[in-house]
Order: C-alpha cells, then sequence, then structure tokens
RNA sequence: GCGCCCAUAGCUCAGCGGAAUUAGAGCAACGGCCUUCUAAGCCGUAGGCCAGAGGUUCGAAUCCUCUUGGGCGCGCCA
C-alpha cells in the first residue's frame, strides 16, 4: 500500500517535471509515513515540504498542485492538505485488507523481502575464547547475532555465520597446564595450583577424563613441575600485591610441562580441553537456537600460512618496520592512536598478527559485507584492524563492526560477579535453565545492542510473566485458540478462500487497524535489516500482539453470522501467522497453547 | 589525560539519518471488565523542563559545541 501511495506520487512528480512545473527530485526522499493521529488519515507525506524549497514554492501549494494532477485511482479515496503542507491520504477499505491474501498466499515466507538481492554478507559473532563455558555476557551476542543472521536472511542476504575459535596462543598453555595440574593431583601428586590457572570444574572433569583414558602416563614428579619456578602471586587481605609474578609464575610451569611431557602429550592434553570446552560450548549455544556454519580456528592461520602470507602483505607494502627487535605495523597511519606490534622481540607472533590474517582470509572469501560483533570492550581495537585492512590494499568499507554493549547483571540490588578464572560466573546454562531459552533470547533481543543493559537475574526468574515475550506468545496462543474453539462449537471448518471474499464484512477500525500492522511486517523486517537493528522486529510484534489482543477483548469473533464469522477468522488466521514468523525471526518458538 | 558508547516516567526501555499547538510502551500505583472464543488479557487514571547550557532552522528528545554524570578502552595479553 506505502509503495503503491509512493509509486503514484512519483510518477506524478514525473509528469509534473516533464510539464517543467518542478525541478528534478530524488525518489528515495520521499517518504510515505503512518499518521501518529488516525484522525489525520490513513497515510501522510512530507514530499510537498521537501520539494518546496528547490522548487521556490509554497509547500502547500506545491501540495495542491500535486494532488489535482494525481490520476484517478480507485483505491484512493482522499487526499488533504494538512498542517505547513503534509498530505494526508484515505485508501479504501478494501485496499486495506488486501494484505491478507498476500499472507495466506506466502506463508511462512510472508515478510521476506528482497532488500539484500542475494549479496553475500558474513556475519561474526561470540567468537569468545574456548578457555571455559559460556556466561551471561556471552548471551547477549549470542542472541543478537543470531537474531541479525536471521533478519538478515529474512531480507535476502545470503548469510553465513562464523564463530572464529581463538585455540592459539598463551592462554591455551595456560588451559593445558590447569588441565595437568589438576590430572597430577588426582594422581596423587603435591601440587599448589597456580592462581593464575582456569579453576573451573569443567577443568576437573577433563582431567578426570584424561587420568581414565592415560591412566599415569602423563604424570610427572610435583617437584619437577615446580623445579625452577618463580613464586607465585601473593595477595594481602586488601588484594594488594605483596610479592611473586602470577604470569612468570604460570609461565614458568609452561615451559616445565612442555619439556617433561614432550610435543605429542602435551599437544593430547590441549587437543582434549579444547575439544570439552568447544563441545560444551557448541552444545550451549545449539541448545540457545544459535546455529554456526563455520567454526573458524585461529591455529589453522598458522598452519597454512596464513598469517605469515598476510604479514608479508603487509611488508610488501612497506607498512611494516623493526623497532627493539619487535616488528611494528604502522597503524598510525590509519588514524591509530599507536603503532602495534605484530611479532614479539622472542620471536612469537601477537594475537594482533593472527588477526589481520583472518581478516585477510575473510576478505580473500569474497563475502560483499563482512560483520564483526564484538563486544564494546573491543572498540579500541576497530582502528587497528581496519588500517590493517586498508595497508594490506583492500576496501574496509566492507568490513562493519557492531559494538555489543555489556548487560550487567544484578541479583536484586546486587551486582553479579564475572570471572572465568575465578570459575564464579553466571553460566549462559544456568540462565538457561533458570529463565528458560525463549524468555533469555527476547529479554536480550528486544534491546538495541548500543545500549547499556541491566538484566535483573532474581525479577527475570521470580517474575517471568513480565516478560513481554509471554504477552506475544500467548496472542499468538489466543489465535489457534479461536481455531481449536471453531471445532469444539461444531461450527464449519474455516478456509482462507471463504475469508477472503467475506472481506467487506470487517468494518471495525480495529480491523483495519490490525490489517495494516500486518501489512507493515515487510518493511519492518527491511528497516530491522538495513539498521542492523533486531530489536525492531521484536516491538513490532510487542504492537502487533497488542492489537490482537484489544480486538479479542472487544470482538465476539465466533459469532452465528457465517459470512462474518469467516471474515473475522480470516483476520485472526492472518494474525497467527504474522506473529509466527516474527517470532521464528527472533529465534524463540510460538506455543499453540499456554 | 586521550578515545569510543551512553543519559527519555519510580524501574526497564522504544521513539525508523527532523515535522502537524497532547513525547510512547511494559512493570510498579490507582479505578473498572470474566454465566460467551485462554483475565499471562482488555479499558481507564495518575506519572516526564527527554541530564544541564548554548547553537543551527520554519521546526530539535532527534543535528553541532560545551558541561555534568555513568560504562568501556588506551600492553612486545589474548
Amino acid at each position: 500500500m506505502k509503495q503503491a501511495l509512493h509509486t503514484l506520487i512519483v510518477t506524478t512528480l514525473h509528469t509534473l517535471q516533464v510539464r517543467g512545473e518542478i525541478a528534478p527530485f530524488d525518489e528515495a526522499s520521499i517518504k510515505i509515513e503512518l499518521p501518529r493521529d488516525k484522525s489525520h488519515g490513513d497515510f501522510a507525506s512530507n514530499v510537498a515540504m521537501l520539494l518546496a524549497k528547490p522548487n521556490a514554492l509554497n509547500p502547500r501549494v506545491l501540495a495542491q498542485k500535486l494532488i489535482d494532477a494525481f490520476p484517478v485511482t480507485e483505491w484512493l479515496v482522499s487526499a488533504e492538505i494538512a498542517g505547513p503542507g503534509f498530505i494526508n491520504f484515505r485508501v479504501a477499505a478494501e485496499a486495506k485488507f488486501a494484505v491478507l491474501a498476500q499472507v495466506f498466499q506466502k506463508q511462512s515466507d510472508y515478510g521476506r523481502v528482497n532488500l539484500g538481492e542475494g549479496r553475500l554478507v558474513q556475519v561474526e559473532f561470540v567468537s569468545a575464547n574456548p578457555t571455559g563455558p559460556l556466561h551471561v555476557g556471552h548471551g547477549r551476542g549470542a542472541a543478537y547475532g543470531s537474531a541479525l543472521v536471521s533478519v538478515l536472511r529474512h531480507a535476502g542476504y545470503q548469510v553465513e555465520a562464523e564463530y572464529y575459535v581463538n585455540d592459539a596462543g598463551r592462554q591455551m598453555d595456560i588451559l593445558t597446564v590447569s588441565v595437568w595440574l589438576r590430572y597430577l593431583a588426582l594422581c596423587g601428586e603435591q601440587v599448589t595450583f597456580p592462581s593464575n590457572g582456569y579453576q573451573g570444574d569443567y577443568i576437573i572433569t577433563t582431567a578426570r577424563a584424561l587420568l581414565t583414558e592415560q591412566g599415569d602416563g602423563l604424570r610427572a614428579q610435583a617437584q619437577a613441575v615446580f623445579a625452577n619456578v618463580s613464586e607465585d602471586q601473593v595477595l594481602d587481605d586488601a588484594g594488594n600485591v605483596l610479592r611473586g609474578d602470577k604470569e612468570q609464575h604460570i609461565d614458568d610451569i609452561i615451559v616445565n610441562a612442555r619439556a617433561l611431557l614432550g610435543a605429542d602429550k602435551y599437544r593430547l592434553i590441549l587437543d582434549r580441553v579444547l575439544h570439552d570446552i568447544l563441545s560444551d560450548i557448541k552444545e550451549d549455544l545449539s541448545e540457545f537456537g544459535v546455529h554456526f556454519d563455520n567454526w573458524f580456528s585461529e591455529r589453522s592461520l598458522m598452519d597454512t600460512g596464513v598469517v605469515d602470507a598476510a604479514l608479508e602483505r603487509l611488508q610488501a607494502n612497506g607498512q611494516l618496520y623493526e623497532q627493539g627487535g619487535a616488528i611494528w605495523f604502522r597503524s598510525t597511519d590509519y588514524g591509530d592512536t599507536k603503532d602495534r606490534v605484530v611479532v614479539r622481540d622472542n620471536g612469537i607472533k601477537t594475537y594482533f598478527a593472527s588477526d589481520i590474517a583472518y581478516h585477510y582470509n575473510k576478505l580473500a572469501r569474497g563475502y560483499d559485507k563482512i560483520i564483526n560483533i564484538w563486544g564494546s570492550d573491543h572498540h579500541g581495537y576497530i582502528p587497528r584492524v581496519r588500517g590493517a585492512i586498508k595497508a594490506m590494499g583492500e576496501d574496509d568499507a566492507r568490513l562493519m563492526v557492531l559494538l555489543v554493549q555489556f548487560a550487567v547483571l544484578y541479583r536484586g540490588t546486587e551486582k553479579a560477579a564475572m570471572s572465568t578464572r575465578s570459575g564464579q560466573f553466571v553460566t549462559l546454562r544456568e540462565l538457561r535453565e533458570e529463565i528458560g531459552t525463549d524468555a533469555t533470547r527476547f529479554f536480550y533481543v528486544m534491546r538495541r545492542c548500543d545500549q547499556h543493559m541491566d538484566f535483573d537475574l532474581d525479577l527475570a526468574k521470580s517474575k517471568s510473566n513480565e516478560n513481554p515475550l509471554f504477552y506475544i506468545q500467548y496472542a499468538h496462543a489466543r489465535c489457534c485458540g479461536v481455531f481449536a474453539q471453531l471445532a469444539v462449537k461444531g461450527y464449519a471448518h474455516w478456509q482462507a478462500q471463504d475469508g477472503l471474499a467475506q472481506l467487506a464484512l470487517l468494518t471495525e477500525e480495529s480491523e483495519a487497524e490490525l490489517a495494516q500492522k500486518l501489512a507493515q511486517f515487510p518493511e519492518v523486517i527491511a528497516a530491522a535489516a538495513r539498521d542492523s537493528e533486531p530489536h525492531q522486529v521484536a516491538y513490532y510484534l510487542k504492537d502487533l500482539a497488542h492489537l490482537l489482543h484489544s480486538y479479542y477483548n472487544n470482538t465476539m469473533l465466533l459469532v452465528d453470522d457465517d459470512d462474518v464469522r469467516t471474515a473475522r477468522l480470516t483476520l485472526i488466521a492472518a494474525t497467527r501467522i504474522v506473529l509466527a514468523n516474527g517470532l521464528a525471526v527472533l529465534g524463540v518458538s510460538a506455543p499453540e497453547r499456554m
């Protein structure tokens, strides 16, 4: 409908332009909107005010000129000038309900639009380090990312969802040693666990599995493990460091572990714990309704020489230099605050080097657009990554970085502390089990991702009926309930074709409103995709559910008059489809009864 | 100190790269509505100097600048 009005205005403007009455204009800038106040009509346009200035005409005069030039259209009831120069439109009732036929024709595809025209987009999200279970902080990125993927797919983009697995580097060594020390303890060795080790129960679980599978084949004497190891950090009651260095301490243990175990056994432990944690993460995400097409390994970048290739490319472009034994990238040439090390003086490549390689690889894969969803704490990272892309001679416009703000967790009024190292965190799994996967997802997706967010665990748990998700799901269940009652009451089976023939009987204001809302759904999907804002879909569904509830409460649907009943059921059936489609986009279920 | 994000009702948040003398929801508060399709609902009342101050214009919660208040980031860590 909006589209039809837009076309009408544009073609009419072209007519005026040909006649030389107005100057050329930008079609895309002409907006059709829904008036806030229904008494103003069904639609409104600001076109006259927009074009007033370039044509040196009074907006109202221009509006009148435009209206006079409109061709005769049967669905257009009236076009009036209002206020400073708005044009208010009223359309025929039939036109408002025309959307219903479309909904039935497209069914679960209603809402799909072709904004993306099949363009290939990659969305990388979550990418939490595989050093422990996902915690609630990852939940927001997971929910937002998967909803965005879904929205983009509905908007006609071809999307690949990817998880970047940081399975290389020092933290993998710390992880390995953490498991090994737990294993040694299980073997009966007297070991003191490093303060910087990973302390979660999952570490012990893997250690136990290794003990079962390997017996004492990985055992070493505690004395040897801690030989020449510098002192671990010692804290006073206030948490100040009295002496020792936890980083050096664990690094020393790592050196000993490598020597005592040998490369193969060391790798065996590393692979085992990595596998266990990754399996857990995959299962967790899957249960959360988050699915990835690719799990991309950082280690594979090193193994296949991509890191070297990327660095060579930078070298060839003269973007690297050596200083103090390290190799630096001139990121300041690209707006970064300082140059960054890519290879340390000990020869080890930095995480940033991997990341350059990763983006190098992504760009080579030929995506039209690459979307990175990062936690807001990574914002300082953007300039150097963009810089690296440009320095490699690529177009950084292909990269879009979306930052997800932290969700601050509260238990009542108390902040819930999170730390993977200490093992004291609320896991995403715990959260899902407590308040439900649907509610968790919806709660996260409802909010704009760039908005700080308070997540009160007690509230979410104890008063889950406050969650607007139930409001929407209930609307869906009610629609289903009506059809269940239809059979119970012995009325004839409803059919879409019969209903579509009776739409003239939908004369109530609330019915027209509901139908117009249904017509908006594809636009909402398009807008959500354009703005990368899945929450727009959530708010749309809230509005739609409200109209449904209101209609349901004020209008008897299962009336004796066959034609009226059939007509109303048609509206309900279409509403149910749109509610279900919308909920599916957000990855939450649409229950038939509650 | 520098940079990024943010500030809207008691609380949690919308407000589509500006518009029609009344800024919206939900929750919390108050008052109505179940002998008819699910009351996890509906209808109504109350509640806001859109952090503050300037600026741009026909018009600013929305754009610009500054101030205040909060989150985060500024390693040869990952």
